[in-house]
DNA sequence: TTGTAGGCGTTATCAT
DNA sequence: ATGATAACGCCTACAA
């Protein structure tokens, strides 16, 4: 092969017969414009003939600029996350960033220690979606001075970080309206825990929005840890709970698609009928809830909106650091499919 | 806040006033013997008090080893893998490396820009899950001599590389079986596109195992093109074509879960009963694989072991390249749900 | 337009 | 047991 290990820049100078800084230029976009076009062809073609690779450690060591964003997702099987990691990743591919994910598996411990790691790796911004609304990830960034921005989550300083969120409060309205208007006049929620942004908010926005309305409610806790926490599995444990302890509301919100189907699942197997006997309605319209048996009601969040957003704030932030932090809400909509109907 | 910027080995060993060789020995596990018990103490400690967070882009350039482990992944939406993205990280994150996911949109142009640029992040292995039997992502690091894995894929010099795949003969022959043992005499397989070592490989068994029982078979070319291939949307169109042109198989095969999946939606739309009049069969028993309508009867391929195995190699192979390349089969199995049964 | 030289933070070699 | 120093590959002020 090549008579080089790996190419470097003084390789190319020494086959050209140039300095070091001449093909570094020439190399460069920025930089090109200081060589002669003639040099700049020449380097150019030797580059790619050795097949000259970039070292980019060095240059970041050497710039103090990795251009790597970090991204923390809590649980990469949850499917409302893989849209969410699409739309972070394609918008910061087209800005020359690459972007590292990690996961916490739900997990405030590891979710800390991935986020040191990533600052070893001196990432230039960091995107957490994990999901805690206290946790020592926030405080770890902050200290460190990396520029964050919270993606579909939130904590109590609020002021101190840039979020993107969906409006739950109103996704909510969404599913209620929706159900009250088909004739349900006693609804259930399953909630998630209230450590989570959305367990808390969607469980709030619920019995809020119950009370206004008059209607009979009951709110189920379905989390027993927060391994367990929005899986099917707590949904399925929550509808049984509830059906055994003799809960009659015919219109139930689950706090994510993963749990309604866990209850529908429930149902299916006590004979009771979706959406004849019991309308359910999710929250998410995770990729394939359109496709499952029944098909989801369901208040759909637009999660590689969110994604994108928090991108592009986040590079926006990382250019000239915005003195206020920002708020941001992404309005979600109700998709109506099969699992809901008149009461 | 600390009177430095970020904190630097120097920094530590002015504020104790020793040498920065002797405070990088005693911050390391690997040569803090070389150091004196009580001087290591007060080095870690100072550090602590400091904050200081190593710069690995400095120790990497130095030692010519990042503990980074690219993964191409072809398509983040598609099910199939965040199981193996699972089991990869997992594994890899035991080993003290972090991983650097990407994704090339089923396009060999993309991926190949993603290889070059992990290759320039100096990557100290990579895994390609990304699908094309012949493409120039292998070449490209097989070049740069960067150790390599394929994950669930394969090329036509399968000698060059590590390969970890599930042995898809093995699954159709499963799946065929268990349709002729319900009476299909007549099967019909809505195959991926040839380009794509699964496209190819269930093709090639489907048809050969057909022959080998005297069953009645059609082939149906689902793919128009690369981004589409396996998609729902295949599925759909296929089914819709084949049930134009008169096709009258009782037992169809489909590529994969999605592609059954659409299938089922076309049937459905035609008001043809699965499994009453068509049984289908999926390929992959992808999350979600259980809770679609009718649930699906498929292939289960072990993704997540998959990943770790490949991940598993690819330190083997970092550690001390094995002179010759393995192929490695994981048997899939078969998962009977609701969407077969008797002719 | 091109070249020289120093430094980014870390670690290994060599000397003490 | 500890310290001085060079080197990893790149970039850029400064000099020519």
């Amino acid at each position: 092969m090549s008579k080089y290990g790996r190419v470097r820049i003084k390789d190319i100078a020494k086959e050209l017969d140039l300095s070091t800084a001449t093909v570094s230029r020439a190399l460069s976009p920025e930089t090109e414009h200081m060589v002669g076009k003639d040099q700049v062809k020449r380097v150019r073609d030797c580059a790619r003939e050795l097949g000259y690779i970039p070292n980019l450690a060095a240059a970041a060591l050497r710039n103090q600029k990795t251009h790597v964003i970090g991204v923390v997702i809590p649980d990469i099987l949850n499917p409302v996350f893989p849209p969410m990691i699409k739309g972070i990743q394609s918008y910061l591919f087209t800005q020359g960033y690459i972007t590292i994910f990690v996961f916490s598996n739900n997990n405030q411990e590891e979710a800390l220690e991935e986020v040191r790691r990533l600052a070893m790796r001196n990432v230039d911004g960091l995107i957490l979606a994990s999901a805690f609304l206290e946790d020592r990830s926030v405080s770890e960034c902050l200290l460190q001075e990396i520029p964050l921005v919270l993606a579909n989550r939130s904590i109590q300083e609020g002021h101190l970080v840039h979020q993107v969120l969906s409006d739950d409060q109103h996704g909510m309205e969404l599913a209620i309206n929706h159900l009250i208007s088909l004739g349900h006049r006693h609804l259930a929620h399953f909630a998630g825990p209230d450590t989570i942004l959305q367990g808390l908010k969607r469980r709030q926005a619920f019995e809020w929005l119950c009370q206004q309305n008059n209607i009979e409610f009951d709110i189920i806790n379905c989390d027993q840890d927060d391994t367990y926490a929005f899986s099917v599995d707590a949904g399925r444990v929550g509808a049984r709970d509830y059906l055994e302890s003799g809960g009659k509301a015919t219109g139930w919100i689950a706090a994510n698609d993963l749990m309604a189907i866990g209850a529908i699942e429930t149902c299916r197997k006590l004979n009771i009928q979706i959406p004849k006997d019991i309308s359910i309605c999710g929250f998410n319209d995770m990729p394939m809830a359109d496709i499952v048996n029944p098909s989801l009601t369901t208040v759909s969040v637009p999660f590689e909106e969110i994604g994108e957003q928090a991108a592009r704030m986040l590079v926006k932030e990382i250019g000239s650091p915005w003195p206020s932090k920002q708020r941001w809400l992404i309005a979600p909509h109700l998709v109506v499919r099969e699992s809901t109907a008149k009461a």
